[in-house]
DNA sequence: ACCGACTTTGC
DNA sequence: CAAAGTCGG
């Protein structure tokens, strides 16, 4: 009996410009594609109309018909515990190998391990590739060894050996999607007929995994070229539309990283900072796994946390009576997204101001955010707290005011999002900024001196 | 071992 | 222009 190839779908839901996929295809066996809605993820989501695992869902479906309507492929997909799930498909298939892409997070690692072990049991290999960042830790070095924990010089290394990759390859035809081994697609289609011919299998519904359909509306993959050109001028004012709303997209792998940093290579070098900063976070989760729990920083564990309840309540809800910080979590509930210059201010307020432990913050944004990542989610609320890689001191204490009259001088924002702002049923502040800086100050004097 | 540098600033 | 400490060459 002839063996098959199993392609582990992840994070990486697409079938173009994928490298583990590619090199399945290319494995010489044919190839049957298979996604597994893990439980030990989707049993700790608490709202039952989660727009993610709704898009998940969508997307899933959508890769399967593709396969059946243009490949003659169908898909596996399984709901379950992986491990338990694996075990099930290498007794009831002829596994030769299995490929897959790299996830760096804890979790995916240990499930990886274990699945691993069970597909060598079996006698098949396991193989994974580089597909969810441009480069691994490994490959951005600093000069006497060792991964980068701040973020310029890391920036500077990651670019010179993009432009060295992309000057090392040479295009047969000047194509010049093509710029490197880095940056090229993967070029999936060419091995389609490589794919295990099976009638369409079954797929679980929404409902049969306890979920339902979400009214929130999940952010175009595609960005227009005019908005990276202007990236930098547009992207630090939250009522402009200056951001490219990519992040669910990277996070699901509907997109290839590979493609929108060429692009941005191209045109804005703000915009390719913005995908080293993941990249960099990325690589700071897979070499330093405590930051998923603790502190980068052991000091900043130290720290006294109030982690007054009713303060919390209130700044989720938007009701701290800080006008910018109440827009921002409004967004955040009502869209699943929360433009970036605000996530500051809010992280910042939640953490100096109301001196609320930056894991309940973490927490919340991992709820709630389409676009949730826990490398840069945990990254970006380090930074905010002051006890990460590279992170704002912690005697610069954002003032929520300031920052409004910087970035929303004209209350257009915060119009959108708290309309009651300006009437008597908006919020007094639930604290004062002089005395609550002061507050935060010594508290974290306290802790680190 | 030295020294310039360090996302997104406050006052 | 100050703020603390440490990163990286």
């Amino acid at each position: 009996m002839q063996k098959i190839a199993l392609f582990w779908f992840r994070r990486d839901l697409r079938l173009q410009d994928n490298a583990g996929l590619y090199h399945a295809l290319k494995s010489g066996l044919p190839v049957l594609p298979l996604f597994i809605f893990d439980r030990n993820i989707l049993d700790d989501l608490d709202d039952r109309e989660d727009a993610r695992v709704a898009f998940l869902h969508e997307r899933v479906g959508h890769l399967k018909s593709a396969l059946e309507e243009g490949y003659g492929s169908s898909m596996l997909v399984r709901y379950g515990y992986p491990e338990e799930v694996w075990k099930a498909l290498l007794d009831e298939y002829e596994v030769g190998q299995v490929y897959t892409n790299r996830d760096y997070e804890p979790y995916a690692k240990k499930r990886d391990g274990s699945v691993a072990q069970l597909v060598e049991d079996a006698g098949a290999g396991f193989h994974h590739f580089k597909d969810h960042v441009i480069f691994e830790a490994e490959e951005v070095q600093k000069k006497a060894g060792g991964t980068y924990t701040v973020f310029t010089p890391y920036s500077r290394t990651w670019k010179s050996k993009l432009k060295e990759r992309m000057s090392s390859f040479q295009t047969e035809d000047g194509d010049q999607e093509a710029v490197s081994y880095y940056l090229k697609p993967y070029p999936t289609l060419k091995y389609a007929k490589a794919f295990a011919t099976a009638a369409p299998l079954p797929m679980p519904s929404l409902s049969d995994m306890g979920f339902a359909p979400s009214a929130i509306e999940i952010p175009s993959a595609t960005v227009s070229r005019k908005l990276i050109k202007h990236y930098d001028q547009t992207r630090d004012i939250p009522s402009i539309n200056g951001t490219s709303r990519l992040g669910i997209h990277f996070r699901f792998g509907t997109i290839s990283i590979r493609q929108k940093a060429w692009r941005a290579s191209k045109l804005n070098e703000t915009f390719l900072n913005e995908l080293i900063w993941r990249d960099f976070y990325a690589q700071i989760l897979d070499e330093n796994p405590h930051v998923a729990n603790r502190s980068f920083r052991e000091a900043y564990d130290h720290i006294e946390w109030r982690n007054d309840e009713t303060e919390f309540k209130k700044w989720c809800e938007g009701k701290t009576g800080y006008p910018i910080v109440d827009a921002g979590m409004r967004e955040l509930n009502q869209t699943g997204y929360m433009h970036n210059r605000v996530r500051m201010i809010t992280a910042s307020f939640l953490t100096k101001h109301l001196l609320i432990d930056w894991r309940w913050g973490e927490a919340y944004f991992a709820k709630k955010l389409l676009d949730y990542d826990l490398a840069s989610n945990n990254g970006g609320w380090q930074w905010a707290a002051g006890s990460g890689t590279d992170a704002a001191p912690y005697f610069r204490v954002f003032n929520p005011t300031a920052q409004q009259q910087k970035f929303d001088k004209e209350y257009k924002y915060i119009k959108q999002w708290v309309p009651e702002f300006g009437t008597s049923r908006y919020p007094k502040p639930i604290v004062d900024h002089k005395i609550a800086r002061e507050r935060c100050l010594e508290t974290y004097k306290a802790a680190l001196g």
